[in-house]
RNA sequence: GGGCGAUUAGCUCAAUUGGCAGAGCAUCCGGUUUACACCUGGAAGGUUGUAAGUUCGAGUCUUACAUCGCCCA
């Protein structure tokens, strides 16, 4: 066995391995397995594994690996996401370069050229995917453009357009002005920013004017109508008078409404019923006029006057000048408010008019709020149901068209009627018979495909083999980020379109910011690259950190420390097996001698680590991973390697056959067991090292789980045991302060007690762990070897006789300390008794625990006591 | 404005139904004894944000407040 485990050579030998015999596919489960399925949440294209992605992939592949153990038939399935506007952005750039555009080319070049690129760079994230060693069946990879995937859109979009839950039609959206087209509310950001609050004059008839103020001025051009609240006594005679538009002299009313605060501002209200969602609320239920006063790429329209073809801002600039030149013009103060701004590359959003495809949303809604509300999905952490309710319940139409050219296009067509272009409407697989038919040019919102991706993955609408086993789905796991936009879709779409809840878990992560706080992002520099990662540490210690640093659904700082450490324990696991590994002789016989042949370590070992599997299982089901992984590593951390691997030694080296023999396979148990517990975790590792021990099977990945023996588990030997190490721990602190040479081998001797004897037979583990080469019994009436340092453990005392060392004021100091120290435990425990409710109410186990300490904590006063009156007075 | 989360050691985070608050890193003092210096023995470090309440007992449950963050309007 090499000294190092070379996780840069080990990690593609393995995950080749493992894909050449099929581990990763369902069928190399028994075909009557039970099926359990992840769908991964797919990729942006364009994208480049980052921080979020290596985080979804340790707990999905830590979920797929588990229940793979557990004998299901696994399923990952695994895909990218088209992503419309982040790949043509990406397309665009490129033909920049290239000195032409999109218009230059034309959609079908266009096409060809993004299909081009995705064919060369959208398998980018796909290999970054499995170098993390993702065990995902990769031949039934999707893409949301595949033709399967394409066909499932169709027939969704069909579907609802004949239940009469798709229309068309003219609202207000947000309009990315730099994209030219519509983008969701989701993929909006309003953040608070510094602007400018501009208060002028609104000419009203009679020579009158009211005061309004606006962060957007150019927006003047665009109103409708003034508002005042109908109770404001300093407005009240302009209600129902004609006021005129700055500039245009366009008139328009002055109308009342209880929606105008009158705090806020001057108390009155400009309405821009197409430029403003507010607005044209007001503007409806006034029945006002709506107008548009800007084009498509934010430049002003006809409708803004001499003002028409500059650019909205230039306009705000040129227009407020002009009106100070006609002094309507009153102050301009520096103002906070919330602009929004598109996701995809930070411009600001304009609320239009524009006509466009939308989802009548609501009775699908219902059944994704009733799936979830009767339990038929479970929401982890619980807390996101709330949020999911809230949304669900304020949902607004879904906008589904977006005015791109690369996604699933609307499967319509129109045709010229009345002199309207679009005057007839065909929705259908194909274009009607007939000339003169157009088809729709926009395609589908991604999150239309994306909302299909449980089913339209294995091969909905057709009835597949796969969706027959496959799906319902199990598991969703995805960040908390994306709820609304995907989560709460791939319900509502999956009930309505297949009856099922496409997943009976949702699993939702945090995001993974650095230590600092701030969130990760390359343009602040503080980005954890996971690939940078993977090349210097693995991706093991990358995995095991990403899913022990942090709680299901929160936020974690990702300290760049626990990295290293956790690469640290993947030394400390190859080193643990390499002890036994070279400690092995030829054959051995798997599973564990009978428990009644054990001695006391071996007893002690089994029972912490079927009681650390009992728990681990416990915390899997929960799905508490995070707990679970720090408690296997402590366990062999602080437990199996210090302990039982030092005391093995013992056995190892100088037992008999039959203890060398019993030993072995204890530690070969024990070993085994963590390496299958941390296989989800810390894939590379663990399958590599497990090949160094005597094992059952192909591989680790496909072994299986472990199940905990409640007969192993044994709370006797543990407190047994912990007497050794209680005095271990004592007598290298005793050691420690005397500064006793470590190699320096020592005696103990003890008056002889029922724990003393049993020190005394097992003295092997003292030697092993502090040195004392034995431990001598000396009869009851026989006073303590002179020049002694003591320790107190219960009722026994432990003599360490430190020839030539003991410093007899020191060794006063420290009794009377230990004593100090006592004497306030006791306090403690002796309050808590003489409390005659606690005695009452408590559980009786407490109760119990608190008599225990106390009758110890007394029996070590007592030795103290004795050892000072004899040493000290 | 509404909702959610967080607040625990210097820093990053844990703590399973309420039962003596724990790790990693950093700090201090020791050690190359043949699995591991990618190691190891020990120490120090806390009024669990504040104030009340429930309880025999509160980091954990309730209420109010403070600070920070996120979501929605």
């Amino acid at each position: 066995m090499p000294r190092n485990f070379t996780f840069a050579e080990a990690e593609p030998r393995l995950y080749d391995w493992w894909l050449e015999h099929g581990w990763f596919k369902p069928e190399a489960a028994p075909a009557d397995a039970e099926a359990f399925v992840i769908s991964m949440p797919p990729p942006n294209v364009t994208g480049s594994l980052h921080i979020g992605h290596a985080l979804f992939t340790a707990l999905e592949d830590l979920m797929i690996r588990y229940e793979r153990m557990r004998g299901k038939a696994a399923l990952w399935l695994p895909g990218t996401d088209h992503a419309g506007i982040a790949t043509q952005l990406q397309v665009e750039k490129l033909l920049r370069d290239q000195g032409t555009s999109r218009a230059a080319v034309g959609y079908e070049e266009f096409l060809r050229r993004t299909w081009q690129w995705k064919e060369e760079q959208g398998g980018t994230i796909i290999s970054q995917l499995r170098r993390l060693g993702a065990s995902c069946d990769w031949d039934r990879e999707r893409f949301t453009l595949d033709a399967g995937l394409s066909q499932a859109v169709t027939q969704a979009f069909l579907t609802l357009w004949e239940q009469g839950l798709i229309y068309r039609g003219p609202r207000l959206v947000n309009w990315s002005p730099g994209l030219q087209t519509a983008v969701s509310d989701l993929e909006v950001e309003s953040n608070e920013e510094e602007a400018t609050l501009y208060y002028f004059k609104y000419p009203v008839e009679g020579g009158l004017y009211l005061p309004v103020a606006t962060t957007r001025p150019e927006t003047i051009l665009g109103d409708t109508a003034v508002a005042v609240h109908p109770d404001d006594e300093r407005y009240a005679g302009m209600i129902g008078k004609r006021a005129t538009v700055p500039i245009l002299e366009r008139q328009i009313p002055v109308i009342a409404d209880e929606y105008v605060d009158m705090e806020f501002g001057t108390g009155a209200l400009k309405v821009t019923p197409g430029h403003d969602f507010n607005d044209y609320e007001l503007a409806r239920k006034h029945s006002l006029a709506t107008l548009n006063i800007l084009n498509k790429d934010a430049s002003m329209n006809a409708n803004a006057g001499k003002y028409a073809g500059l650019d909205r801002y230039d306009c705000r600039e040129q227009l407020w000048s002009d009106m100070a030149a006609a002094g309507l013009v009153i102050k301009t103060e520096p103002y906070i408010t919330r602009i929004p701004r598109s996701q995809r590359g930070g411009e600001v959003v304009e609320p239009m008019m524009s006509t466009q495809w939308y989802v009548r949303i609501q009775p699908l809604a219902d059944k994704a709020i009733a799936a979830v509300r009767d339990g038929r999905i479970r929401i982890v952490p619980e807390r996101f149901e709330k949020v999911y309710f809230h949304w669900l319940e304020n949902i607004q139409d879904w906008c589904i068209s977006r005015q791109l050219w690369w996604g699933h296009r609307i499967p319509a067509w129109y045709r010229e009627k009345d002199g309207d272009p679009q005057g007839e409407i065909h929705v259908g697989h194909e274009a009607p018979a007939g000339a003169g038919w157009i088809p729709e040019q926009d395609v589908l919102d991604t999150w239309f495909s994306s909302g299909l991706w449980p089913f339209s993955t294995l091969g909905w609408p057709d009835e597949t083999a796969d969706m027959e086993r496959f799906y319902p789905t199990q598991v969703m796991e995805t960040g908390h980020d994306i709820l609304f936009f995907w989560v709460a879709r791939m319900i509502m779409m999956g009930l309505w379109f297949t009856d099922s809840p496409p997943f009976h878990t949702v699993y939702l992560h945090g995001l993974v910011r650095a230590a600092s706080g701030k969130k990760f992002s390359k343009t602040l520099g503080n980005a954890i690259d996971p690939l940078t990662v993977v090349d210097e540490l693995g991706a093991d210690p990358l995995r095991f950190t990403l899913i022990t640093s942090g709680t299901p659904g929160n936020d974690c700082h990702l300290d760049e420390t626990r990295l290293d450490h956790s690469f640290r324990f993947i030394n400390k696991i190859w080193q643990m097996t390499s002890f036994i590994n070279m400690n092995l002789d030829g054959e051995l016989e798997l599973g564990l001698p009978p428990a009644d042949e054990l001695d006391l370590a071996s007893r002690w070992i089994l029972s912490r680590l079927h009681r650390l599997i009992a728990n681990v299982q416990y915390l899997f089901d929960i799905y508490q991973y995070g707990e679970a992984g720090n408690q296997i590593l402590a366990f062999m951390w602080d437990e199996l390697a210090p302990f039982y691997l030092e005391i093995s030694k013992h056995a190892l080296y100088q037992g008999s056959p039959e203890e060398k023999e019993s030993t072995r396979r204890v530690l070969v148990h024990a070993q085994d067991s963590c390496l299958r517990l941390l296989h989800p975790f810390m894939p590379f590792i663990t399958e590599e090292a497990w090949r160094y021990l005597p094992h059952d099977g192909d591989a680790l990945i496909v072994a299986d789980w472990p199940e905990a023996d409640e007969q192993l588990i044994d709370d006797d030997i543990e407190t047994r045991m912990r007497a050794f190490l209680d005095a271990v721990r004592e007598i290298r602190n005793t050691r420690g302060e005397y500064k006793v040479d470590p190699s320096r081998r020592i005696r103990a001797a003890a008056h002889a007690n029922p724990l003393a004897e049993n020190l005394a037979e097992n003295a092997q583990i003292l030697q092993r762990l502090c040195n004392v080469e034995a431990l001598e019994l000396i009869p009851l009436e026989q006073d303590a070897p002179p020049n002694a340092a003591s320790i107190v453990l219960g009722d026994l005392s432990l003599y360490l006789p430190l020839e030539g060392m003991l410093d007899l004021e020191a060794e006063c100091k420290r009794l009377a300390g230990e004593e100090a120290k006592l004497r306030q435990q006791l306090a403690r425990t002796r309050a808590m008794l003489g409390n005659e409710k606690f005695v009452e109410r408590a559980q009786p186990e407490v109760v119990q625990r608190e008599r225990d300490r106390l009758a110890d904590l007394e029996a070590a006063l007592a030795q103290i006591q004795e050892r000072t009156a004899s040493l000290c007075d």
